[in-house]
Parts: C-alpha cells; structure tokens; sequence
DNA sequence: ACTAATTCTTGAAGCGCTTCAATCGAACTA
DNA sequence: TAGTTCGATTGAAGCGCTTCAAGAATTAGT
C-alpha cells in the first residue's frame, strides 16, 4: 500500500519525537510508562503495527534468517523431495528454532545462485558444497558462511564427512563377503543423463561430480586394490538423482555390466534405484545381487530390503553448520565420522567369482 | 565487516556519480558502455560484489522471497518432518522456482509468528491457517499474502478443500462395507498429549483444532446420520502429531473403544500410527479393523498395508496458494475437490455389528 | 553551421528506521 | 537557593541504495 502509515505519523500523533517512538517499540524501559502508552494509542489508532523491518534492517539490524543452498543445480522442490536434504534441514532448522531465526531456501543453477547470495536478506549462508567461484566471491561477503562436504581451505568454515573411508568400509563389507565382480552408480551433481564409463583413467572418470564424490571413488579403489583389484577395471555409470535419471542409470549399469555381484552406490537414492531396477529384471537382492548404499537417509531404512550403507550424521550435521553459522566464531573445518551399517541388502554371491 | 565498501566508493573511484554507478548495475542499458565498464572495473579493483540487497530494499525494492508459516504451533523441524507439508512445499516451490523467489520457513508458536509476519523480509506470505487475531493483524500489512484450508472471509485469499465432504466420503465407505462401530483418531493441532472425549456435546469436542478438523467431524457426522447413528456416540481421541503424542493417541483409543471395527483418523499420519499400534497389538488391519486416513500423503502409500485415505490435491494446492501470492489480484476464494482413493486399509468387518 | 531531438549524467531528495550526542527537567544535595 | 545528578527526550545525522527532474553532451536534421 503506497502512502502507508510509516513510524514518523505515530510519533507526530503521539505528540514525540521520532527517536522517542523508536524506542518506545524497541527500547520500552527506556521510555517513560506514560508515554509510552501515548505511542502505543496512537499506533493503534493509526493501524501501525511496529517499526517496518526494512527500515531496521538498514542501520545495521540482522535479517533473523540464515540461508541454504542445497548442493548442485537444483531447484527447491527438488531439495525438499531429497531424503538426504530432509535429514540435513532437520537438523540446520533444529538450530535455527533454539536462535528464532527463519530459514530461507535459495536454489537453482549458478547463475541463480550467486545472484542469491549476494541478494538473499540473510544473517549467514550453509552452502551445500560449491564450486571455488562461489567461494571466492563469499570471501567478501560480510555474512558468515560454512560450506558442505568440501574443504575449502583453512579460511573457510567446512563440515564434512570422511567420504573416502566411508567408501572404503562399503567395499572392504562386500568384499569381505566374498564378492570379486563389482560395478559402481556414481553421484553426477550435473542434471544430464546417465554417463557409461567403461574403464578409462581415473582422473578422467566423474564428470559432473563434486570433491566428495571423487573422495567416494578413491575410497572404493582403496578397497579394491588392498584385494589385489584394480579400480580401472570396474565399470562405473554416473547419474544424477534429482532429475529421475537415476532409475536409467541404474538401468544402464545392469545392461552394460551383468556380471557384477555386487553395486556400489554412492547415494541411497542410487542405491534404492538399484533396487527397484533389479525387481524390475527379476534380480533379487541380495541374494542374486548385493547393493550398498551411502548416507543412511531415511528411505535406507524403508526400502525393500532394507539398504545396507554407510552411514553419515546427517541430523548432527545440519546442526554443527547451522552453529557455525549463528556462532561467526573463527572459520573451522569439521569432519564428521562414518559408519558401516549392515542391513539386509548385501551377502555372500551366489558363486564365487 | 565494518567499513565495508559501498557503492558510493565504487563510483567516486571510477569517476562517474551515486546515479550512475547504480544505473551500471541496474539498468546497464542507460550507461554507456565505456562508463560501464569503468564501474566494472572500480567494482572489480575495490572487491565490490554488487549493490547491497538491505538499501536496495528500502526504496521500494522486492525481497524476492515468500514466507511460508506451517499450521499449528510447530518448528520448521517438525514442519519439514510432516510428509503433508512437504508436499505442499513441493508445489509451493515449484512455483518459487519460476519466480526465481526463494522460501522463507517461519515457524514457531503463535508469538513468535506474529513478530515473524511483521519482520519478515518476504514480499508475500502463506499462511498455515491461522486464528483470527493473525488474520487481523495481516489486513493492515502491506505484503499479498494467503490462508490455507480456512475461510477468511472475501477480503482475504484463501485456499481450502472441501473437508467435510471428504470426510463424509471417508465414512460412507466405511458404512458401505458394513461397518457400524466406529472411532474417530482426531487432529489437534496443539501440542499436548492426547484427549479422550467419550460422548459429549459436539460443539464441545475437539479442544485443539482448526475449523478444518471441525468440518471433518461435521462430515463424517452427515454421513452417520444418513446411517441412522449418531456422532454423539462415537468415542473421539484428539492428538497431536508433530509432537510423536499420536502413536499415544491411537493407543487411548484401542484401550478406551476397544468395540470399534472401523476408525476414521484424520490424517493420514493419525492412521498411520493406528497402523502401527495395531500391528503392536496382533490386530490385523484390514482384516480385524478397517482405517481411513486423510490427505493422501507420500505415506499414505507407503504404509503398510497401504492407507484407503482422502486425497487431497496437496502439490497443487501449494501451487494455487504460491501463484496467489505472487500474483497478486484481488482476493480469491478456492476450494479444492477431495476424493476417497481405496487401497488396502478398509474391508468389511469380520462379524456384522 | 545552428537548432532540435536524443542519449547520458548528475545531484539531490528520499526510503523508514536507529543511534547518539546534546538538551531538558525534575528530583536531590549541601 | 544554587549546584549536582541522572533519567527522559529530542534532533539531526546517517544506513546504502534508487529515482527522477534537470542539466550536459552528443547526434540528427536541414
């Protein structure tokens, strides 16, 4: 409404000066009883309902909200539907409530974001893990910022997992069990459909993924070559969770490489999209295939069977950034440990080798 | 950062006035390029990321945000738990993306919301319905905003379904089958432990709830009546889910109206926890006792065995309620249509009566 | 070459509120 | 009564930016 009542109307009607209006609505104790009723009356009179927070945001006030960007080029809705995401704004939102401050979810591709960053009315910002242009412009930002699952150096405040050990243990179960033919369903953060990567250098194998997943890869080859297996050799589809690709990846992957025994996910989510492919195809899991997933978001727990997986805090998790972000202590870098959790979605293979 | 930067210092760097450095940002197109780029280059030199979003703000600017307040006395973590918001969202962001607007989460008891409606940085506001004294003091702001699933009149925009028809489908299925003994797994929406209201006046019956819980109860009425029973005599236990006291609730009910073979919960969560503590029981559903649920939540088909619920169109009616808000018109009134969507919750009852 | 029509820039006036040094008064000494 | 105190007000100076009328520079028109 153009012409609406602004706090300088009050002060008038109440006959006071404007400072004295602002205090009385923000600094009662120091305004007199009696004038401080003034105001209020004449507030009310007037359908003024307090101090506009676009004019107190100016003078250096906070915007009571901190903000997060999910990881990858995603929209909101597309985060909102991630079991991972869920868990992890659990806990970010948990924190948020104990600082009654709100929440804001930013999303969508770069360009969007950087843009957001620089103009989202916010106290602080959780970054879910960016790339280094991202990085370099937060440096000059005045708000604090913690990224996700990236180190981004010891200026920046960091919460993350071990992903390579995480990786590792996944591996290290099934081979444990006996298995010898593997095949991995790798994170791409990038919305473009699956990618088959037969067996080509390592460097060159994710394209469209992020540190972490990288960490993932190396993990798995840890694994692999304390038994004598040589990462290149295992055959690697990338896919991309939030555009439902990932079900054709899953696809791709048992298509292109029927002889493994066991799959290695990197997410729940392409862990689950194993499964329901394998039902899909008749494949039963485990006893004809073992899948291991990676995050233990809450669909490991429901899905048919429940998923065997590396566990990560991911409460814990949104809540250590959410602190950080209210705390603006000096930067930190967090690693948060994993676990193996074994459920029912792994076993012995049906026939050696 | 004290003393950061400011636009003044970019254009008195580059040479140019207050005016033009922001028409170079802004409306690039009204300087001439040479300028441009001096600007550009003083920005760059000065590590000036771009106007700050606080002064923009104040000169009539957006906040590109929408602020959304879940129902109810909950946190944003309980409001990101409930499957019934996240759909919601879904559809509510969906419509955030193509307005490249983020979303604000507020939450909190009802105090807290008021100081959010009047502090928030949004230029819009959906509001989970909400009492009166929130209503009125929205009237005198000066932000669009929206109620869900209550009727506030014709100044106001709200978006609701047709609970009362919804619930009297839910019950009609229920007599069809041939049940006579019912209870009803009531909403509360505030957060105490469950209620037992064995028989008493209507108007008297539920504590804590929304007038959509009460046209529910209203419907599952008409349809009793149309039976020949009266609402009067069925036992009716009030919970509240966010807080885990449903699981509870359900349980006051299984004590305290052991007779019934059919319950009517409504929401699908309500029936969900009357699935799980009959499971706790040996009751077998739908066999030993036939449940309804409401919403059509994602796990409502989940569940198991899976929920004979209302749909409601969740996902649009987020849609609905985000396009209000950024649109803008005058105020609207809908109503969204429900519809029983049978799966395998409800049989008939074993022995009749 | 000179005026008319354009395109660019400027400077100043806010946007709505908070802050803070300075002022005012009244209650309190001595 | 004059001199202190101390809390309650005031008034003006911003906060960082956008806007807009008005002026300057440039281009077009004849």
């Amino acid at each position: 409404m153009p012409g609406s009542i602004k706090l300088a109307d009050v002060a008038k009607l109440a006959g006071v000066s404007l400072g004295t209006a602002s205090n009385a609505f923000n600094r009662p104790e120091r305004v007199r009883q009696e004038v401080r009723e003034q105001v209020a009356a004449a507030a009310r009179k007037l359908g003024y309902l307090g101090p506009d927070p676009k004019g107190r945001l100016l003078m250096g006030g906070k915007a009571h909200a901190i903000g997060v960007l999910p990881a990858g080029e995603i929209s909101v809705a597309h985060a909102i539907n991630s079991p991972f995401f869920r868990d992890f704004m659990l806990g970010v939102s948990e924190i948020c409530d104990e600082n009654r401050a709100n929440l804001l979810i930013v999303s969508g591709t770069k360009d969007r974001k950087d843009w957001a960053i620089r103009n989202a009315l916010v106290d602080g910002f959780i970054l879910g893990h960016t790339g280094e242009v991202e990085l370099v412009s937060q440096r000059h930002q005045k708000v604090p910022f913690v990224v996700m699952d990236v180190d981004a150096g010891p200026d920046v405040s960091s919460v993350r997992i071990d992903g390579r050990t995480g990786a590792r243990r996944a591996a290290e179960h099934l081979l444990a069990l006996g298995h010898r033919r593997f095949a991995i369903l790798a994170m791409s953060r990038r919305p473009v459909s699956p990618i088959w990567h037969p067996a080509s250098d390592l460097s060159r194998r994710l394209v469209g993924s992020f540190p972490l997943d990288h960490e993932k890869l190396l993990g798995y080859g840890d694994a692999f070559e304390a038994a004598g297996i040589s990462l290149d050799n295992v055959p690697i589809v990338e896919s991309h969770p939030p555009t439902g690709w990932v079900e054709a990846g899953a696809s791709m992957l048992f298509e292109r490489a029927p002889k493994a025994t066991a799959i290695l996910a990197m997410s729940d989510r392409h862990a689950v999209a194993v499964l329901v492919e394998a039902r899909r195809r008749g494949i039963r899991v485990p006893r004809d295939l073992s899948v291991v997933g990676f995050d233990n978001a809450p669909d490991a727990v429901t899905s048919d069977p429940p998923l065997t997986t590396v566990a990560q805090p991911l409460v814990e998790k949104g809540r250590i950034a959410a602190r950080i972000v209210f705390g603006g202590g000096p930067p930190r870098q967090d690693i948060l440990p994993v676990e193996l959790i074994v459920r029912s979605s792994t076993s012995r293979p049906r026939r050696q080798s």
